[in-house]
DNA sequence: ATGGCTTCATAGTGAAGA
């Protein structure tokens, strides 16, 4: 099984890309994150011209989440228990006995923002769920734009980045309280090139001069880990004309 | 550097992203 991630910053924009992308990469699902479409407006009829399905959770402007794949997915949840959200930031649904929980996390803003606090409850709102979640699907990939780089080798530039937020203490032990619940990085599980991220600014020419982050991960259950072949970004769809700010991450899995 | 792009939004003194 290959499954990926990608934020693509408006499905709308980005759909050539995805369908292109889907036909040089034959997963068997694509979490996508800030489609920023309603579910009205959701291009169905183009995904499943192109042999897709779909499973999407969109609001008006903002966030919003997905899952295609080839099979449909079941068990399509679209919630965090006990956590009232109007922003759409997580869908999840099972594929050939593996649970897909497709995420994008709060960005945060800054760490004086209100929006800092709603990142870290959030957190530890889809901790608490997957804690209650992992018993019942012990092959479980929680995978999305976390907005948040594990490390300083997640980070071009350490010193400059250091306390800010995606990269903060307070968040990066969020990111350790899922790894605590037995989920492992994917990239991590293999040897990778010093400098790779997933996430460079639109500005300054920051993909160009490799100034970015590392903040779409896949992370695997304990049940999952000692399948995962290999995981990798795939900076390819950076470097196309008008692209998204994130790069797709990938994880093969031998089931 | 004081957020320099890009999106969707509306016509703002944009807002938000990361």
């Amino acid at each position: 099984m290959r499954i990926a991630t990608w934020n693509v910053n408006s499905l709308k924009v980005r759909l050539p890309q995805v369908l292109d992308w889907l036909v040089a990469n034959p997963v068997d699902a694509l979490c996508l994150q800030e489609t920023k479409l309603e579910n009205a407006s959701f291009p169905l009829a183009q995904l499943n011209e192109a042999g897709w399905q779909a499973a999407f959770a969109g609001q008006k402007t903002y966030n919003g989440v997905a899952i295609l794949s080839r099979a449909p997915l079941e068990d399509v949840r679209t919630e965090l228990p006990g956590f009232a959200d109007a922003q759409k930031r997580v869908i999840a649904g099972s594929l050939q006995g593996v649970r897909l929980v497709c995420v994008y996390c709060p960005n945060g803003q800054s760490l004086e923002s209100d929006k800092y606090q709603y990142k870290l409850a959030w957190f530890d709102a889809l901790t608490a769920w997957l804690r209650d979640e992992l018993p019942r699907h012990p092959r479980l990939v929680l995978l999305g734009d976390y907005n948040i780089a594990p490390e300083d080798r997640d980070v071009h530039d350490p010193a400059a980045w250091q306390g800010a937020v995606l990269v903060s203490e307070p968040e990066r032990a969020k990111f350790r309280a899922l790894r605590e619940l037995g989920l492992q990085d994917a990239f991590r599980l293999f040897e990778q090139e010093e400098g790779s991220y997933s996430w460079w600014d639109y500005r300054q020419g920051a993909f160009r001069r490799n100034l970015g982050l590392r903040i779409d991960h896949v992370l695997l259950s304990g049940a999952l880990a000692p399948a995962c072949r290999a995981c990798y970004i795939d900076k390819a769809p950076r470097r196309l004309e008008r692209p998204s700010d994130h790069a797709p991450v990938v994880a093969e899995l031998e089931l």
